[in-house]
DNA sequence: TGGGAAGTTTAGAATCATTATAAACTTCTT
DNA sequence: AAGAAGTTTATAATGATTCTAAACTTCCCA
C-alpha cells in the first residue's frame, strides 16, 4: 500500500524545490520516509545513518531537514525546548508528548475536535493550529 | 479588582513553597505580577530588572523563575526552540504565537472548545494541553 | 564532452540559551 | 549572637544549532 510510493514522491518534491537529489538527501529520505510516521530529531537521525553505514554530516542533517521541511515533506515540531523534533506525518493530525521520555504520539486529526476557534487577530493569518497533549507515565 | 492582591499571593506562595523572601525573589515577583498578565523570557526580564535598578544576576532570574513555575505562580511555554517564555497567567487559556515577532497572545479557555478529546495513553496522565494557533503577519 | 557555474557537503569554529559550580552572602532559628 | 540552611552570583560549562569557508558534486551548455 506504501511500497516504493514514498521515494517517488521525495523526487517529484526535490525537484520541485530545486534542490538536487545528493547521496545525502536522498539516504536521508530513506532513512526518513521508508517506515512509517515518525518523530525524530537531528541528533537521532545522524545516529541513525552512521548506524546504516550513511556517511552524512551532522550540518547536513540539519541542512536537510530544515530544506525538506520547508518543502513540504517534512513539519517541525518544538515541545521540548531542548531539541527539534522532525514529522514525516505532514498532514493535519496532532501530537501527546510523553514529557519523562520525550517521545512523540500522533493523534489523527478526527480524534480531537476543536468546535470554536477565536478568529486570528486582524492582519494575520493562521499558519498551524497545534494541540500539544503532555502526558507523564503514572508512577505506581 | 487586583490591587495589592498578587503580592498577598505571592508571599504565602513562596511561604508555601518553602522559599524565603529574598529581596531578589520580591522584585521580581513584582516586575512580573504588578501589571497584569505578560509572556515574558528570562533575557527580557533580566533587562527590565536591571532598568528598574534592580539588581539581580541572570542566573538568578533563571532559578527564580524555575521556582516560580513549580509553585505554580508560572507557567513555561515553550512555542520557539530558541528561548522559553514564562506565562504569569495561570489559568487554563491557550495562545496566539505570532511567528514573526515572538509575540504570544492569551485565548481565554472559553474561546476555544476542544470537545473531543482522545483518551490518554495507557499507563499515562494528561498533565496539560496547549492550544497553540502560529499566526504570520499579513504582507499587503 | 569538457569545463565552469552553481549548488552541496563538511570539519570545525562560533553562537547562545540555559545550567552547573562553588564561594560569598542572607535569612532563619534558637 | 552563632551556626545551619538556603540563596545569590560570577564564571565556567553544556549542548543544540548555526555559521564559515574550503573541498567536492552536479548541472548545463558551448
Ligand atoms: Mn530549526
Ligand atoms: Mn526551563
Ligand atoms: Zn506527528
Ligand atoms: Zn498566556
Amino acid at each position: 500500500m506504501e511500497t516504493s510510493r514514498p521515494f517517488a514522491r521525495v523526487l517529484e518534491q526535490l525537484r520541485k524545490a530545486d534542490l538536487r537529489p545528493t547521496r545525502q538527501r536522498l539516504a536521508l529520505a530513506k532513512l526518513l520516509f521508508e517506515n512509517g510516521y515518525r518523530h525524530i530529531t537531528a541528533e537521532a537521525l545522524h545516529e541513525e545513518a552512521a548506524a546504516a553505514d550513511v556517511r552524512v554530516s551532522l550540518a547536513t542533517v540539519y541542512n536537510t531537514l530544515h530544506q525538506f521541511t520547508e518543502a513540504g515533506l517534512l513539519r517541525e515540531i518544538v515541545v521540548d525546548g531542548t531539541r527539534s523534533y522532525f514529522d514525516t506525518n505532514t498532514s493535519d493530525h496532532h501530537h501527546f508528548f510523553h514529557e519523562v521520555s520525550g517521545r512523540l504520539e500522533d493523534i489523527a486529526a478526527e480524534q480531537i475536535v476543536v468546535s470554536e476557534l477565536p478568529p486570528a487577530p486582524s492582519g494575520t493569518t493562521v499558519a498551524r493550529v497545534d494541540v500539544i497533549i503532555r502526558v507523564t507515565e503514572d508512577t505506581q
